[in-house]
DNA sequence: GGCTGTTCTTTTGTATGACAATTGACGACG
DNA sequence: CGTCGTCAATTGTCATACAAAAGAACAGCC
């Protein structure tokens, strides 16, 4: 039965665990509504003790993914309960199965938020945060710089965007949607360059903010996210 | 030494272990950068044993809100890392430490979120949920209801909105801000009806999303905030 | 024969003790 | 005085034991 693939690298057992738990959630393997195994199965089906079992489990039940009282076993909750905007919930979704409705779903919060981070940023930015955003954006622009540095700054860029806010439940959003860019930047992945016209737009945002121009600064998001859903679309359908 | 005082009502230890320790992070107690005892000192001055108090960490772990390793002792991570969306997050800052700043903030994201939210359940709600929704409104339009009554249907009536978008993302970001509603109320909880407009105003929400008018339940819900952000801050200052 | 009360078994909750691994600190030695 | 090795403290993991709760099975009673 295979066993042992190394799910996490180097870890510690008890997050490796989560995780393994976790992606088999959130891939369906266990339904909402259905019991996870006992701990004691769970131990032998890992290989591990039931102190680590039980400490990975707990985590899960923070994350709403699981609930369950003494001598009923652990039950996955109905996905409505489950905190679908946690980084790691986020993150398994992503690594087993994000579909193109998932990923629409994503645009649409981020349609939502940050435009208005864009607008908040020109208002409350400091002169650091938005020194750092314009170092984010020359590291985009930088034609020596590879696809993977490109992408990470691109990331960096708007999570510096929603750190400028001053709005900390603004910036754990952010943290959220950093899993959806990701996700993004590996299905368009094939293309080895950002298209002119966003590297554009990332600039304009980049100068209304630090212009102060905060209508400016959400109507160039606005259209960067109308512009780069597309650019997905493109590349689910083809 | 005192030991005893019953955070908790009845459930598990290990939660209710979880609650104090997440209380006195958020409470400021235990400083950002600073070392949580250790879990030797925790079992101690908790009365409980280390099984249970690293199942608590570990919780805390998942929320971002402490971080470390072997040897280097449990510390409090940054507010940057904090998931301030999480659930129980939300709910210890309220428990201990709800300030004007923080409620402001939660009506920015109510603000960027809430109309659009609106929009998305006038397309999106079927025959079902717009029936509850409109039993919600009942509830808090019932006079013979008492105060808690009518702020449980209020509540309600925002999570189903949130319900209705399809969206679960959206779903997840109204249970954070659940929280933030339950504060709201605590905050105005002397009066004990609801204004009339204010009622007037779900009302106008609740037709809109029934209607299908996308655009004018955003708008409503635009007011509603608008509105209630007023009354909130006349709260505070009176 | 069917219902009810009790016991029993299963599963989680909690406690305890032990050992491994890691790493900072202190002391020894060149 | 600087560098290196050993030690100790702390978390990571495991094994075991017992308590509590809750469904299941069984026995007794009407």
């Amino acid at each position: 039965m295979g066993g042992n693939e190394k799910a996490a690298e180097r870890v510690n057992l008890c997050s490796s665990v989560t995780d393994r738990l976790g992606r088999r959630i959130l891939a369906g393997e266990i339904a909402p509504g259905e019991p996870v195994p006992t701990e004691a199965a769970l131990c032998e089906s890992l290989g591990v003790s039931r102190t680590t079992v039980r400490e990975a489990v707990k985590r899960l039940h923070g994350k709403g993914l699981v609930d369950g009282g003494p001598r009923c076993g652990m039950r996955v909750t109905p996905t409505s309960s489950w905190n679908q905007l946690d980084p790691d919930v986020l993150a398994w979704r992503m690594a087993v199965g994000a579909n193109a409705e998932t990923l629409d779903q994503l645009y649409e919060i981020r349609e939502c938020v940050e435009p208005r981070a864009c607008a908040l940023a020109a208002r409350h930015a400091d002169a650091a945060a938005r020194a750092e955003l314009a170092a984010e954006l020359a590291r985009m622009q930088d034609e020596a710089a590879d696809s993977a540095a490109v992408i990470a700054a691109d990331v960096a860029f708007h999570m510096r965007i929603f750190a400028a806010t001053g709005n900390p439940f603004l910036a754990s959003l952010g943290a959220a949607i950093r899993a959806a860019l990701l996700l993004s930047f590996r299905i368009t992945q094939q293309r080895q360059r950002m298209p002119r016209h966003e590297l554009a737009l990332h600039a304009a945002i980049c100068d209304a903010i630090r212009a102060g121009e905060a209508e400016a600064a959400a109507e160039a998001m606005r259209r960067l996210l109308t512009e780069s859903r597309k650019t997905i679309g493109l590349a689910l359908a083809g």
